[in-house]
DNA sequence: GTCAGGTTTAAA
DNA sequence: TTAAACCTGACT
C-alpha cells in the first residue's frame, strides 16, 4: 500500500498488467504513460509484434515481476474510452473461469464479452450505441427501483410452489436451491414470483435457458406476466449491435430480468440478486469451444461472488447436482404435483421390439396407438434422436460405405437434398449414381433418421399431416418458430423430431408420444449417456396429455428388462439417480472423480499421440518430484485416440487425468501446464476441465 | 543460389 | 494466434 499523502517519486513508472486476446496464458507488461490514472477492468489498445492489439488492464503494479526485461516493455497506446471499465465483481468472476479452466485470463475475456467491444475503433457500428449509453449514464442512473406488478390472471400457487418460493424469497445471501420438479409441477411459476419479488427489492435476475429456440416464447411470458418489467435476452441470435445494447442495457441496471442461453451467466450484472439455471441437466449449458466452461457451475460461483441465491431447475437434475444435493451442499425443493389442473402424469408402455418387429423403425403396436390418435383428432410426436434419412450408405454387393473424405466416419444420406452429409465437419456431396468401387447402381441406405421415419409414417398414416422438427427443417431464421407456430395451431397430425420437440413447447392436443430407437445409448462407452438417455425420455414424456387425460408414452426397446427402463416405467427419477450414482462409484467415474482431458490435434496422428505421451512422462517426473504417490492422487490414463479419430483432415488424441481430490489435480495442473506450453511443438493442444464426454 | 514448403520462435 | 525467421530439399 503507498501512502497517498507521500508524492511518488518523479521517475517512479507506472506498470500495467495486460490481458490481451491471445491464447497465452499469463499477462503482459506495459508501461502507463498517459496524464490519466489507470484502473484495472479499463480497456485499451497495446503494441503487440507489430501491430496493435485490444486488451484490459487487469493489474496496476509499481514495479515489473520478476523475469520481464525492462526494455522489452514498451508503452500502452491508448485507453478507449468508449468502453465501459469493468466491474471488480466481474474481473473476480472472469479471474476464477480462468484459473479454474486454466484457460489464459486474455483468451477468457475474449470468449465472453461481446465481440463488437474487441472492434471499437475498427468498425463504425459498435461506437453510436456505446455513446448513447455513455450519454445516458451521463445523465441518469439505472439504479431505480421499477414499479412492477403481476398480472391479474395470476394463478394461486399449489403448497409445494407456494414452499419452494418462500424457501427462496427467504435466501438472502448465497445458496443453491434444487428445484426439483416434474414437467407440468410449476417451475415457471416459482421462478415468475421469485423474480418478481427480487425486481420489488430494485434488484437483477438472471434466468439462463439451454436452448435459443425457448428464448422468444419465456421473454414474451414474462413481459406479459410482469408488467414493468424491464426484459432483455442474450444469446448468439442476436446481431452484434442488439446483443452490445443488450449487454450495456444489462450491464449499467436498466434491466431488472436477463434471459439468456450459457453466454450471458458471464453479463456484469451490478445489482444481481437471482440466478435461475432452468432445466440444469441440459448438456448444451457446456461450452465445448475456447473457454470450455459449464455455465452450471459459472452461475453458481456469479450467485457466491454476488451473495445471492441460485436456483437450479430440473425434472432430472444431472447426477452431479443430484449428489451434492443428497449429500445437503445443495437445498432441494421438490414439486411432485401437476400444477395444471387435471393434468396427470403419462402412462409410460415399453414396446418389447424383440417380440414386435418393427418396420422401418416402427413396431405393430405403435403404429395402431398412432392410427387411433389420429383417429381421435389428437396430435402425437414421434422421438428419434438422429437426423438426416438414414446413418449408412451400402453397396450390399461389395460391402462400401459412403464415408466422409476429411473424417474418420461414414456420412448419413440426406435423400430430400441429395446429398451424403458428414455430422462431424459438416461437408456434403452428392450421393453417387453407383457405387464407387464395383458399379452397382443399387446402393441401399442402413438405419433410420428423422427424414425416413417421415416418409415410413406417412406411408402407414395416409391422410395424416406430418411435420418435421429437426436442425435440419428448421434451418434459416424463424424457421423454428414458425414449424411450432404451425404445430400450435393444431393444422398437424403427427410431429416428428429430435431433442427439439421435447424442449419447452407445450402442445396442447397431445396424448400419444413414441420414442424409437434409443437402445444405442443404453451401452455406449459415455459414462453420461444413460443419465442423458433418462432425462430426454422423461423430458418427451412430459409432452403427452399435458392439457389433461390421461398421456401415454410408448418406447420401442429390444431390453424392456434394463434398470433404466424399470425405472422410467415408474416414471422414478430417484431410483434412476440412485442405480447409476451406485455404478458410477463402483466405476470410479464421475461425480466421485474429478476430471481433465488433455485433447491434442494434429494433421498426423503419430504426432498428436507422441505429443500425448511426452506430457504424460512429463506428468509422472513432476508428480515424482512433487512427491506424490500417483496411484494415490492423481491417475494418468493412457493416451488414447478419440473415437471420432480424424474430423476435417485433423487426428486428434485425448489423455484423461483424474483425481478424487480437485484441490490436488488443479495444484497438480498448474505446475504440469506451464510445462506442456514449452512442448508443444507443432501440435495444438488444450485441456477441458470437467469434460462431459471422455 | 533461390524458391517453396515446413518448422520454430517470440510476442511484454 | 500471428508473423517473421529459420531450415531443408529440389531444381536451375
Amino acid at each position: 500500500m503507498t501512502n497517498p499523502l507521500v508524492l511518488d517519486n518523479s521517475d517512479a513508472v507506472t506498470f500495467v498488467g495486460v490481458a490481451v486476446d491471445i491464447p497465452l496464458p499469463g499477462l503482459f507488461d506495459y508501461v502507463w504513460s498517459m496524464e490519466e490514472v489507470p484502473m484495472p477492468g479499463d480497456s485499451v489498445l497495446v503494441p503487440w509484434g507489430r501491430k496493435m492489439v485490444w486488451g484490459w488492464v487487469w493489474e496496476v503494479r509499481k514495479t515489473l515481476p520478476e523475469g520481464v526485461q525492462r526494455d522489452k516493455v514498451k508503452a500502452v497506446a491508448a485507453r478507449i474510452v468508449e468502453v465501459p471499465r469493468l466491474s471488480e465483481r466481474w474481473m473476480s468472476l472472469i479471474g476464477f473461469a480462468s484459473r479454474y479452466y486454466h484457460h489464459p485470463i486474455g483468451a477468457c475475456i475474449a470468449d465472453t464479452l461481446p465481440k463488437s467491444l474487441k472492434t471499437v475503433g475498427k468498425t463504425s457500428s459498435v461506437l453510436p450505441p456505446l455513446k448513447k449509453w455513455a450519454k445516458q449514464n451521463a445523465s441518469e442512473s439505472g439504479d431505480v427501483v421499477p414499479s412492477v406488478v403481476m398480472d391479474l390472471q395470476s394463478r394461486a400457487l399449489t403448497q409445494e410452489q407456494a414452499a419452494a418460493l418462500s424457501d427462496i424469497g427467504a435466501m438472502s445471501a448465497f445458496g443453491v436451491f434444487l428445484l426439483h420438479g416434474i414437467t407440468g409441477s410449476g417451475k415457471t411459476e416459482v421462478y415468475l414470483q421469485a423474480i418478481l419479488s427480487k425486481v420489488q427489492q430494485g434488484r437483477q435476475c438472471l434466468l439462463l435457458l439451454p436452448e435459443i429456440n425457448l428464448t422468444p416464447a419465456v421473454e414474451q411470458f414474462f413481459a406479459k406476466r410482469l408488467q414493468g418489467l424491464r426484459v432483455g435476452t442474450l444469446h448468439s441470435g442476436l446481431t452484434d449491435t442488439q446483443r452490445l445494447k443488450n449487454w450495456l442495457a444489462a450491464s449499467t441496471h436498466r434491466l431488472d430480468l436477463i434471459i439468456s442461453t450459457r453466454l450471458g451467466v458471464f453479463t456484469p450484472l451490478p445489482a444481481l440478486g437471482l440466478v435461475i439455471v432452468d432445466e440444469e441437466h441440459d448438456p448444451s449449458y457446456k461450452q465445448m469451444e475456447g473457454l470450455k466452461y459449464s455455465a452450471r457451475d459459472i452461475a453458481i460461483m456469479a450467485g457466491r461472488l454476488n451473495d445471492c441465491p441460485v436456483v437450479l431447475g430440473s425434472a432430472t437434475p444431472s447426477l452431479e447436482t443430484w449428489h451434492k444435493t443428497q449429500s445437503g451442499q445443495y437445498r432441494h425443493l421438490t414439486l411432485k404435483q401437476r400444477a395444471v389442473a387435471g393434468a396427470v402424469l403419462p402412462q409410460v408402455e415399453l414396446v418389447d421390439t424383440r417380440h414386435h418387429p418393427s418396420q422401418a423403425g416402427l413396431s405393430k403396436p405403435v403404429v395402431e396407438a398412432l392410427k387411433r390418435a389420429l383417429e381421435a383428432g389428437e396430435q402425437s410426436i414421434v422421438f428419434l434422436n438422429r437426423r438426416g434419412y438414414a446413418p449408412t450408405l451400402m453397396c450390399e454387393s461389395c460391402g462400401w460405405v459412403a464415408d466422409c473424405h476429411q473424417c474418420s466416419a461414414h456420412v448419413v444420406w440426406h435423400r430430400k437434398d441429395g446429398l451424403l452429409r458428414c455430422h462431424h465437419c459438416g461437408a456434403s456431396k452428392r450421393v453417387p449414381a453407383a457405387c464407387p468401387t464395383c458399379g452397382n447402381q443399387d446402393l441401399t441406405p442402413f438405419g433410420c433418421g428423422t427424414q425416413r421415419l417421415e416418409e415410413a409414417l406417412q406411408a402407414v398414416l395416409p391422410s395424416a399431416r406430418i411435420l418435421r422438427i429437426d436442425a435440419d427443417s428448421t434451418r434459416g431464421k424463424g424457421a423454428a418458430e414458425a414449424a411450432f407456430e404451425t404445430a400450435h395451431h393444431g393444422e398437424v397430425d403427427v410431429l416428428v423430431g429430435t431433442q427439439m420437440v421435447a424442449k419447452g413447447h407445450d402442445f396442447q392436443r397431445v396424448r400419444l408420444v413414441v420414442a424409437v430407437n434409443v437402445d444405442a445409448a443404453l451401452f455406449s462407452h459415455q459414462p453420461k449417456s444413460a443419465e442423458r438417455l433418462f432425462s430426454q425420455l422423461m423430458q418427451v414424456a412430459g409432452r403427452a396429455g399435458r392439457a389433461g387425460g390421461v398421456g401415454r408414452f410408448m418406447v420401442q426397446t429390444n431390453y424392456p428388462h434394463h434398470p433404466l427402463f424399470v425405472s422410467l416405467l415408474k416414471q422414478d427419477y430417484e431410483g434412476f439417480a440412485a442405480f447409476e450414482l451406485d455404478a458410477r462409484r463402483a466405476a470410479g467415474f464421475a461425480p466421485f472423480v474429478f476430471q481433465v482431458l488433455v485433447r491434442a490435434d494434429h494433421k498426423r496422428l503419430d504426432h498428436a499421440m507422441g505429443f500425448l505421451s511426452v506430457a504424460k512422462d512429463l506428468a509422472q517426473t513432476l508428480l515424482a518430484e512433487m512427491g506424490w504417490d500417483e496411484s494415490d492422487t492423481i491417475r494418468l490414463c493412457d493416451p488414447v485416440p478419440l473415437t471420432v479419430v480424424r474430423v476435417a483432415g485433423v487426428e486428434r488424441g485425448q489423455l484423461l487425468v483424474e483425481s478424487a481430490s480437485r484441490s490436488a489435480l488443479h495444484a497438480f495442473l498448474n505446475r504440469w501446464l506451464p510445462v506442456l506450453w514449452q512442448e508443444k511443438g507443432s501440435v495444438r493442444w488444450f485441456i477441458d476441465v470437467d469434460p462431459v464426454e471422455i
